[in-house]
RNA sequence: GGACCUUUAGCUCAGUUGGUUAGAGCGUUUCCUUGACAUGGAAAAGGUCACUGGUUCGAGUCCAGUAAGGUCCACCA
C-alpha cells in the first residue's frame, strides 16, 4: 500500500483517476434487468457556452445523484450533450464574418452553415471538456447534439406529426421582432425592463373644424406616419361629438384619419385619446382589426424607417427617428408638450436591445397536452423540489399563449415544408396549408423538387430541445431506442435545472413527453421525469446575478486550480440550500478544501498508526471488531455514524445537499477528528485495545469514504485505494453503499450491541474535558502540560472518570487528575461528572476566582427562574406532554444541584 | 395590478411536525507548532430571531397585519 503523503495534490489525483474511470467506462450507463435503473438527461449547454458558477452547482449536483445511484446499486446513466443553441451561435459565427468585413448573405446560406459546422467541431463543446475537471461522470459516448442526424430527425419528424394533426399553423400576426437578429422572438424571449424616456403630448387638427384639436400622449413619435385612428373611450364625454370626425395626420404623408370609439381605451390614462398604429402595437392592432383598419408599416426589419414614414424620417434608426420625429411635430407646432417618462420596454433577451412589435407571417404551435401537463405535476406524477414552482408552472399553462416556432435564422432546423412554385406564400390560407397540391410537409420533401420551393426559416432552437428526454434516447427510431435502451431509462429520474428555464424548457418537456411517447400508455410512463431540482440563482457578494458583462463571476477552472474539483464541490453544495438564490463567497470553496485536507490527514493518520488486516470488505473489518472492549467511545462513535448515514439517506430523499454535507462534515470532523481520533491516540498506545480501536477506525473511515464520494469522488476514490478499502480493478463505485439498518443488523451478528446511553455518556466527558480546559485558560496555563487536577465526586461519577482517566489525562494536557475527599482553595469548575478543581501550587487571586463563579452563579439563578416559573405554571403541569414536563423537573433538579455545588465553593473562597 | 420568496451573531446561512440555556462556517480576541492536519488544535466574546398583534401551558417555528429587500407573471399608449 503506498504511503498517504503529507498534503494531498488533487491535480494529479484527479487527472490520474479521471483517465481511469474513462479508460474502465466506469460512467456507461447500462441496461440491466437485475437492477434498477437511474437515469438523469443533463440540460444541454449552448455549444458556444463555457463553465459558470451556475454550471458548476447544476452539474456538480447531477454528478452527486449519478453518483449515489451507482453506490446504491442502481444501473445508472448521465447523459450528456449540447445545445445547438440558434441565435447564440449564428451570432458568434457572424461576429467573427464581420472581422473580415462580410455578411452571412453575401456567403449565402449553405456556405455560411457550412462556417458554423466548421466553427463547431473547432471551437463547440469546449464546455464538456470543462465537465469532465469538475469530475462530472456522463456517459461521454453517447453525448449527444441537437443538430445530430438522427436528433434533427426528430425534430423534424414532430414538426410533421403536429402540422398533421393541426396543432401547427401559419398566420399573420404581431410577433416580437428583434431589429438586430432579425428574426421573431417568443414571448419568453423577451424581458421587460424600465426605461426612462419621454411622452410626448401631440395635437391632431380636426378636418371640418380648423383650430380645433384632439391631443394624445405618445412615447413613439415616429411611428405617427403609420397612425390610422386616433380611439376613444365611447362613454368619454370629452370626445363624444367628435367620434366619426376626421383629424389630420401631423407628421409623414398627408392623410385625415378618423376618430374611433373603443373600449379599450383607459380613459384615465393620459388624455383618454389614444393614437391607432397598428403596425407597431399590439393592442393598437387589436383595434385596427375590430375596426377593419389597415396597418401601415412604417419600418423595416433592421429597425430604420421606411418610406411611408415620409422623406424626412426614411432611411433613420427608431430612435434617431423618434427625436428627428419630435423636431418636426416641433417645428410644425404640433408637439403641445414633452416630459421624462418612465415605461417599461421589451427588449431582446439575447441582443439586449428594446424589440420591436411588427406583422409578419410565422409558424404557430398550438401546445398539446396542456390539460395533462397540469396534471402530470399538480397530481404529482412529477414531483417539484421546492414545491413551490409548481403554482408557476401551474399559472403559466392556465394562460398559455401559441408559441411562435419559427426563426427568420439560417443556423437551426429548416422547417420541413415546401410550397409549390409560383404561389404566393404571403395569400396562403388555412385551407390552402392543408392542400398538398399547395403545400408539401415531410422529412424527405417532395418528390419532384424542381417544383418547390421550401421554407426559409428554421424553427426556435426550444422546439428541438424539448424533445431532449427521449430523442437523446433514440426516438423516434425503433432500433436505435432499443440500443439506448429508451425502454429501461425512460422516464428519467431527476431533472437538475434552473427556474429561469421553467417556461422555456420545463414545462414544453412534459408536454412534449406526454404528446410523443407511448402513446396510449398512462401518464406515468409517459411524463419525460420524476422529479425536478431546481436549485438556486448564483449571486455575488452585493446579491447581483453573476453574468459575463458584470464580470463578477469567478472563472471555475481557476478555483479548480486554487481548490481542487473536490474543494469546488464540496464548498458550492454547502452554500446552496435547497430552493434559495446563493450568495457566492469564495471562502466557503477554501473551506471544500480544507475539508478535502482534514479526511485527507485523518486517513494518514490511520494509516500510520498500524496495519490493518482485513480491510476489503465491510464483513472484514467487522470479524476486526472485539464487542467485549468497547468503550463508550467506541459505542458513541458508531452510534454517531449511523445516525449520519441514516440523516444523509434523509437528504438525499428530500434533495437537500447542502444539509447532508454539512451533516458530513460535523460528523466527521467534530466527532471523528476532534474526539474519536484523540481518545484513539492513548487507546493506541494499549495493545489490549489498539485492534479494536484500529478496526473502529476503519468502519467510520470506510463509511465516510461512500457517503462523500458522491460528493468528493477524487479524494474518495485516492483514499479508497490507499487505505486499502477497495480491490485492485474495482472503484469504489463499485461497492454497495449499505445503510444503516444493513450495518447495525451486520455489526450485530458480530455481536456488537450498540449501547445507546454511550453518547450521553460521551457528551459528560466532553463537558469535563471543555471545563478542565476553560480552567487552564481562565489561568494562563493553557501551554503547561504538567497541570494536576482534583476531582470531588460520588462513587458512580467517579466509576465513569476512572475507566477514561488515561485518555481524560491526556486529552486534558494534565499530568494527572485524582480524586479528593475535599480541596480547599484552588480554582474550581462544575461539571456533570463531580466538581473538579485546578491543582494550583501559586496562591489563587480569589477576586478573580469569586467574580468567575459569580457570573457563573447568575446566569444559572436566572436559568432556574425561569424553569421554576414554568413548573409552578399549573397550567404547564396539567397540559405539557409527561415527557416534556420529566424533562422539565430533571433539569431543574440539575440546576439546583449545580447552583448549590457553586454557592458552596465561593463560601469556601471566603 | 397578481403570485412567490427573504428578514436569526460583524458576514454568509442552518434551525426537520411548537418543548431544556437558539446553532454552524468565516471573521474577531487569547493561548498552543504536543508525532495526522497551522489547510490545524484549545478557550472565549458576540443574537430582545425585522416590527405589531393573535392562537397556545409554551412561538425563531403556527395565524393575521405592517415594514424593508428580492424574484417571476401581466402591463396604459
Amino acid at each position: 500500500m503506498a504511503e498517504i503523503t503529507k498534503s494531498y495534490e488533487s491535480r494529479e489525483v484527479e487527472k490520474k483517476w479521471y483517465a481511469a474511470w474513462q479508460g474502465a467506462r466506469a460512467f456507461a450507463g447500462r441496461p440491466d434487468t437485475g437492477k434498477e435503473p437511474y437515469a438523469i438527461v443533463i440540460p444541454p449547454p449552448n455549444v458556444t457556452g463555457i463553465l459558470t458558477m451556475g454550471h458548476v452547482l447544476n452539474n456538480t449536483l447531477q454528478d452527486i445523484l449519478v453518483r449515489r445511484a451507482r453506490l446504491e446499486g442502481h444501473a445508472a446513466l448521465w447523459l450528456p450533450g449540447t445545445d445547438h443553441a440558434g441565435i447564440a451561435t449564428q451570432t458568434v459565427v457572424e461576429r467573427e464574418l464581420r472581422k473580415q468585413k462580410k455578411t452571412r448573405r453575401d456567403l449565402g446560406r449553405e456556405k455560411f452553415l457550412e462556417k458554423v459546422w466548421e466553427w463547431r467541431h473547432e471551437k463547440g463543446g469546449i464546455i464538456l471538456e470543462q465537465l469532465r475537471r469538475l469530475g462530472a461522470s456522463c456517459d461521454w459516448d453517447r453525448t449527444q447534439f441537437t443538430m445530430d442526424p438522427h436528433y434533427s430527425r426528430a425534430v423534424l419528424t414532430v414538426f410533421a406529426d403536429l402540422f398533421r394533426k393541426g396543432h401547427i399553423y401559419r398566420g399573420k400576426r404581431m410577433v416580437n421582432w428583434c431589429p438586430v437578429s432579425q428574426t421573431a422572438l417568443s414571448d419568453e424571449e423577451v424581458i421587460m425592463k424600465p426605461v426612462n424616456g419621454t411622452i410626448y403630448r401631440v395635437r391632431y387638427e380636426l378636418v371640418e373644424q380648423p383650430g380645433r384639436y384632439v391631443e394624445v400622449k405618445t412615447t413613439r413619435p415616429e411611428t405617427i406616419p403609420g397612425d390610422v385612428a386616433i380611439a376613444v373611450h365611447p362613454d368619454d364625454p370629452r370626445y363624444l361629438g367628435l367620434i366619426g370626425k376626421k383629424v389630420r395626420r401631423p407628421l409623414g404623408p398627408p392623410a385625415e384619419i378618423p376618430l374611433i370609439p373603443d373600449a379599450a381605451v383607459d380613459r384615465e390614462f393620459g388624455t383618454g385619446a389614444l393614437k391607432i398604429t397598428p403596425a407597431h402595437d399590439k393592442a393598437d392592432f387589436e383595434i385596427g382589426g375590430r375596426h377593419k383598419l389597415p396597418a401601415i408599416d412604417v419600418l423595416k426589419a433592421d429597425g430604420t424607417l421606411n418610406e411611408l414614414a415620409g422623406a424626412e424620417l426614411a432611411g433613420l434608426d427608431r430612435f434617431a427617428g423618434r427625436k428627428k420625429a419630435a423636431e418636426l411635430l416641433r417645428a410644425s407646432g404640433a408637439l403641445v408638450a414633452e416630459e421624462a417618462y418612465a415605461n417599461n420596454v421589451g427588449y431582446s433577451e439575447r441582443a439586449d436591445v428594446p424589440i420591436e412589435p411588427r406583422l409578419t407571417w410565422q409558424w404557430w404551435l398550438r401546445y398539446p397536452r396542456v390539460e395533462e401537463a397540469k396534471s402530470a405535476v399538480r397530481d404529482g406524477y412529477i414531483r417539484f423540489y421546492p414545491q413551490r414552482w409548481g403554482k408557476v408552472y401551474l399559472h403559466w399553462l392556465e394562460n398559455i399563449q401559441d408559441w411562435c416556432i419559427s426563426r427568420q435564422l439560417w443556423w437551426g432546423h429548416r422547417i420541413p415544408v415546401w410550397y409549390r412554385k409560383g404561389l404566393d406564400k404571403e395569400a396562403l390560407n388555412e385551407t390552402d396549408l392543408r392542400d398538398p397540391t399547395k403545400v408539401h410537409v415531410s422529412l424527405e420533401g417532395p418528390l419532384d423538387p424542381e417544383n418547390w420551393i421550401q421554407e426559409d426559416d428554421v424553427l426556435d432552437t426550444w422546439a428541438s430541445s424539448w424533445l431532449w428526454p427521449f430523442a437523446t434516447m433514440g426516438w423516434p427510431d425503433e432500433a436505435a431506442m432499443q440500443k439506448a435502451g429508451y425502454d429501461y431509462f425512460y422516464p428519467t429520474s431527476t431533472l437538475v435545472t434552473g427556474p429561469d428555464i421553467i417556461f422555456f424548457w420545463v414545462a414544453r418537456m412534459i408536454m412534449a413527453g406526454l404528446e410523443f411517447t407511448r402513446t396510449g400508455e398512462p401518464i406515468e410512463r409517459r411524463i419525460p421525469f420524476r422529479n425536478v431540482y431546481f436549485t438556486g440563482i448564483i449571486r455575488d457578494q452585493q446579491g447581483r446575478k453573476m453574468s459575463k458583462s458584470l464580470g463578477n463571476s469567478p472563472d471555475p477552472l481557476d478555483l479548480i486550480d486554487k481548490y481542487g474539483a473536490d474543494g469546488l464541490r464540496f464548498g458550492i453544495v454547502s452554500i446552496a440550500p435547497q430552493g434559495q438564490d446563493i450568495r457566492f463567497q469564495e471562502d466557503r470553496i477554501e473551506s471544500g478544501k480544507n475539508f478535502c485536507n482534514k479526511l485527507w490527514n485523518a486517513s494518514r493518520f490511520r494509516q500510520m498508526s498500524g496495519e490493518a488486516g482485513d480491510n476489503s470488505s465491510l464483513s472484514g473489518i467487522l470479524a476486526r471488531l472485539e464487542p467485549g472492549k468497547f468503550d463508550a467511545d467506541d459505542h458513541a462513535i458508531l452510534d454517531r455514524m449511523l445516525a449520519t448515514t441514516r440523516e444523509v439517506d434523509r437528504c438525499f430523499g428530500e434533495f437537500e445537499f447542502s444539509a447532508a454535507v454539512q451533516s458530513l462534515y460535523g460528523f466527521f470532523w467534530n466527532d471523528f477528528c476532534d474526539w474519536y481520533v484523540e481518545v484513539s491516540k492513548s487507546k493506541l498506545q494499549n495493545p489490549e485495545t489498539k485492534a479494536n480501536c484500529l478496526a473502529i477506525q476503519d468502519l467510520v473511515l470506510r463509511q465516510t469514504l461512500l457517503l462523500l464520494h458522491p460528493f468528493i469522488p477524487f479524494i474518495t476514490e485516492e483514499l479508497w485505494s490507499l487505505l486499502g478499502y477497495g480491490t485492485p480493478g474495482k472503484f469504489i463505485a463499485d461497492a454497495l453503499l449499505e445503510n444503516a439498518s444493513q450495518i447495525a443488523t451486520a455489526s450485530h451478528v458480530r455481536g456488537v450491541a450498540l449501547d445507546r446511553d454511550a453518547v450521553a455518556a460521551v457528551e459528560k466527558l466532553k463537558a469535563f474535558i471543555s471545563q478542565a480546559r476553560a480552567l487552564k485558560a481562565d489561568h494562563n496555563l493553557a501551554s503547561r502540560r504538567d497541570v494536576r487536577f482534583f476531582v470531588t465526586t460520588g462513587e458512580v461519577e467517579w466509576r465513569v472518570l476512572a475507566a477514561n482517566l488515561a485518555k481524560l489525562t491526556r486529552m486534558a494536557g494534565a499530568v494527572e487528575i485524582s480524586r479528593r475527599d475535599k480541596v480547599e482553595g484552588a480554582p474550581a469548575a462544575v461539571t456533570p461528572l463531580g466538581t473538579l478543581y485546578l491543582d494550583l501550587a501559586s496562591t489563587v487571586d480569589a477576586g478573580a476566582e469569586r467574580a468567575r463563579l459569580s457570573k457563573e452563579l447568575e446566569q444559572l439563578t436566572k436559568h432556574i427562574a425561569s424553569t421554576e416559573a414554568r413548573l409552578s405554571n399549573e397550567a404547564f403541569v396539567s397540559k405539557a406532554p409527561p415527557a416534556v414536563l420529566e424533562g422539565a423537573r430533571k433539569q431543574l433538579a440539575d440546576q439546583k444541584a449545580k447552583h448549590a455545588e457553586l454557592e458552596r465553593l465561593l463560601r469556601a473562597l471566603g
